[in-house]
DNA sequence: CTCCGTTCGTTAGCATGCTAACAACGTATT
DNA sequence: AATACGTTGTTAGCATGCTAACGAACGGAG
């Protein structure tokens, strides 16, 4: 019993993800920083200060996840767990004023490699794929929320 | 300095594969086996008998990776690694037969995530989704085969 | 105010990714 | 044959992902 990955989705969305994680690590490397921790920065400078909680869920990860992410990025200098008077449990992170100098260079890298990435695609063609994954990930969103076999109205 | 996440096919690519292997990782873990592990399967099932680099470029994944892969399948029984008679180099990689009746259960799994992740989309829609990855994906394939800086004609 | 369920961050343990460096083997060159 | 170079698989070390289980803090019901 054959299964065709050429034509599945998430084949594709597997290794083409693993490729441009990989492309953009090389773009970092020089600048000592990884694919996913140039996305924390990224959106420290898009928000200015989160939660932990609230950054795991824009970067669509675990809490644990984002644990390791932080730990290694505070003992790194780029950014600062913060405690937050209004709620003793959180830790508010911000970027710290080490990392600003690099984030310029970071958007920059990332322009290139997203230039790079659609390459031979026009504007329409490039909307058009990010509709697309927006759709798949709401469907995926969407299962994970309401399981069926857990919906059991009594 | 701002960087639009939003409209960014690296941050899409990101989040959707995360979604799509959480998604088939809970449709699998009942039958004791992972994402990466049921594509080992669904390789072998599709060429027979793969050599760990073989397997590895299929995979679009490094050496040590996949020998990870085959360590932790080859403990739990589902594959066996053989020597080869033409090149002491390699070990051609075969499925066991106690993996053969758990392979259709799998496959399954994937059509139901699959079906599920496509919803709303019609089959051109799928399809295009399907050609613009492999397009993005031939862009960094190329990109890292002849980096820029490094075509130096003297 | 106390109890109880929820949320937040952490820890432990595991699966998957990578690069760098290595030994063993194959292959081409001299 | 001897040398050199490429390929294959392994090891070590690190970065990212997950779930399960936990303590501390919040918030609402009684």
């Amino acid at each position: 019993m054959k299964y065709d990955f050429e034509s599945s989705v998430g084949y594709w969305v597997t290794i083409v993800s693993l490729a441009y994680r990989k492309a953009l690590n090389e773009e970092l490397a020089p600048h000592g920083i990884t694919f996913r921790q140039s996305q924390v920065l990224g959106w420290l400078v898009h928000d200015g200060v989160l939660s932990q909680s609230s950054l795991a869920a824009k970067m669509e990860v675990e809490a644990p996840t984002l644990k390791g992410l932080v730990d290694r990025m505070e003992a790194a200098g780029w950014v600062k767990r913060c405690s937050c008077m209004d709620d003793r449990r959180k830790k508010l992170i911000r970027m710290t004023s080490a990392a600003e100098p690099v984030w310029q260079k970071i958007a920059d890298c990332a322009r290139k490699v997203r230039r790079e990435a659609t390459a031979g695609l026009n504007r329409d063609e490039t909307n058009q794929l990010l509709h697309l994954l927006r759709t798949v990930h709401n469907n995926l969103i969407l299962r994970s929320e309401v399981p069926a076999d857990e919906i059991q109205i009594g």
